[in-house]
DNA sequence: CTGAAAGCGCTTACAG
DNA sequence: CTGAAAGCGCTTACAG
């Protein structure tokens, strides 16, 4: 139910905010010098300080920040697109970002693009004016447009890599290694990967170095479509992988192998005895499942923080740091096994 | 690892923006007339307007938001600050608040307090100044500081009523009658209810539901502290819940009932046949372990959508208009059943 | 230590 | 239909 009428008492009765204007004429100061007072404490005789500052308590005063943006062109605030806020693949990205946002006393905010492109594009050129610099992840950009929104202003994209852009991502090859050693420790020779969106930059890295690795350990490996990177599109790939004939999958993400692994249980085929499935993310629910699902996790919380450490460096125009490989590593729930002779 | 170098090229190269000035002396017209131009289609001679639009192009203009917030006060932005921004329950709110947004041509953007109420006031200031109204939701802060905040800039509150401030809430009564009722009907007496942060609204709102309800059919029912909303709350409360004796339990959300579910299993408490559980929200995940989670839903994207439209009005000073209810409904999947006898 | 002035990028009465 | 001017709220050289 709306709560309508007891809005009245407020409507209307909205008191334009404070200015430093007001601040100056309540105290007597110029406006030049209310806004030292408020900006550079220690820079001012102690006394008309305080009482700057008193007055500003008493009127309420909050800084505008569109205006202080204006003269001085920060803004003060850091801006995080993401490809879906939806996905909880993000949770701890956006968590390492908030921290190192706050530390340096920026205000973090979020916008969604619901994974569109074209959305995507006109949301990050829109949120460009109004912040410092732009983290960019997962994006469904091409590499053209992110130059070109780069160009613009500090930008950093995350779990992508951009000819000529600051990137941060993580070293997928140390997870994918474990998840397929433990796979061919228990015998498995033939091996799936249920692949993502085509036009992530993420899936061709993990669908490349695994088949790389499985080429040179002389396992079979075959890539196959999916509708979607959802638990519908997992889902609706089981058919595939089972005419596939293998024994274990590595699914994009864990939405995708979550929604294979309720498929095959509802067609009774058994996971992990009959069918081994790995995913990528350990996201929110991973372990949720019976057999929990077995996943590569990223250091999702360390990128986050070194992506906007790294956007920070950019927006003051300091040199980047070369930061240590961020790896990704295996969590082996319940959902391999070795193949049944 | 950080892809430094090849961010060289791009690195002080950013030319600053154009502005309608730069506009105004590639055509030869007057700043006011770009402007008009840009901003008040057709009002202007036709093919004035044209070159003007061919230039802002060629020039790759952009307006500056928050240049022109300072004369109009309008920033075309809305804002939603969120309890817990990783909290899988927003989401279906926050696609129903983007939907509308994007109808309306605003931008929605969000930000996370992380559960602090000092974090939340301190951000739905600052980011009051910057936006043209706030959606807050699941707000922790106290009725007296949301009706300030509401004093100065359009506002709603979302999954909660305050005093004189603009609200939409679910009706909880529907879903939490039906799985009680359900409950009832397979011969459940002693119920408890697993509760939430005393500081939430929502909880306490739950509760009383409940709890009256339980009363006027004569069932007999306890309220549980738990110490966190979250799945390591929900696990830590088990012994509790065990040692009061009752057969099925209400959890002030899915995160505590599906903490409490996993740490039945483990301990050897089989649900539901020793134990019915039923949760709040419904949300991403519920559904995945065995047994799956049977949840009260409340209708999450109506809520977003209704907020949304309702922030606009408000915005727009016209007068709200009354909403249906938004009634909750139970999902009833495997983890009630009926008592053993 | 403090103030007057110019400027950030835009909009909008007010004239013409 | 178009332009000159004032103003939105702030900051920051430049003087004193």
């Amino acid at each position: 139910m709306d709560q309508s009428d007891a809005t009245a008492s407020v409507r209307g009765e909205r008191k334009a905010p404070a200015t430093i204007y007001d601040i100056a004429r309540h105290t007597g100061f110029s406006p030049s010098t209310v806004s030292r007072a408020l900006n550079k404490p220690g820079r001012l005789n102690a006394t008309t300080e305080r009482r700057i500052r008193d007055a500003a308590e008493e009127l309420g005063y909050r800084i505008n920040p569109m205006a202080r943006a204006l003269p001085t062109g920060k803004t003060g605030t850091l801006g995080l697109v993401v490809s879906d806020i939806t996905n909880p693949v993000y949770f701890d990205l956006v968590r390492g970002a908030e921290h190192i946002a706050s530390e340096a006393d920026s205000t973090l905010i979020f916008a969604d693009s619901q994974e569109s492109a074209r959305l995507e594009r006109s949301i990050a050129e829109r949120l460009q004016t109004s912040v410092d610099g732009l983290l960019l992840v997962g994006s469904r950009l091409g590499d053209q447009d992110i130059r070109e929104l780069s160009s613009v202003k500090p930008l950093v994209v995350v779990n992508r890599l951009v000819d000529g852009v600051p990137a941060v991502v993580p070293d997928v090859a140390p997870g994918i290694e474990a998840a397929l050693g433990a796979l061919r420790e228990r015998g498995h020779r033939r091996i799936a990967y249920l692949a993502g969106p085509e036009a992530s930059w993420m899936n061709t890295l993990r669908w490349q170095t695994l088949f790389d690795l499985a080429v040179s350990w002389g396992l079979s490996i075959v890539e196959i479509k999916s509708t979607e990177p959802t638990r519908a599109g997992g889902a609706e790939a089981f058919q595939r992988i089972v005419a596939a004939d293998v024994t274990a999958v590595f699914a994009y993400n864990d939405l995708i192998a979550l929604g294979l692994l309720r498929a095959s249980r509802d067609r009774g085929v058994a996971v992990p005895e009959s069918l081994s499935i790995v995913g990528f993310d350990d996201i929110f629910g991973a372990d949720l499942p019976t057999p929990a699902l077995s996943s590569i996790r990223s250091p999702l919380g360390e990128l986050g923080e070194r992506a906007t450490r790294r956007l920070l460096t950019e927006i003051d125009g300091a040199p980047a740091e070369a930061g240590a490989a961020l790896p990704t590593r295996f969590i082996d729930r319940e959902s391999i096994a070795a193949v049944r002779s």
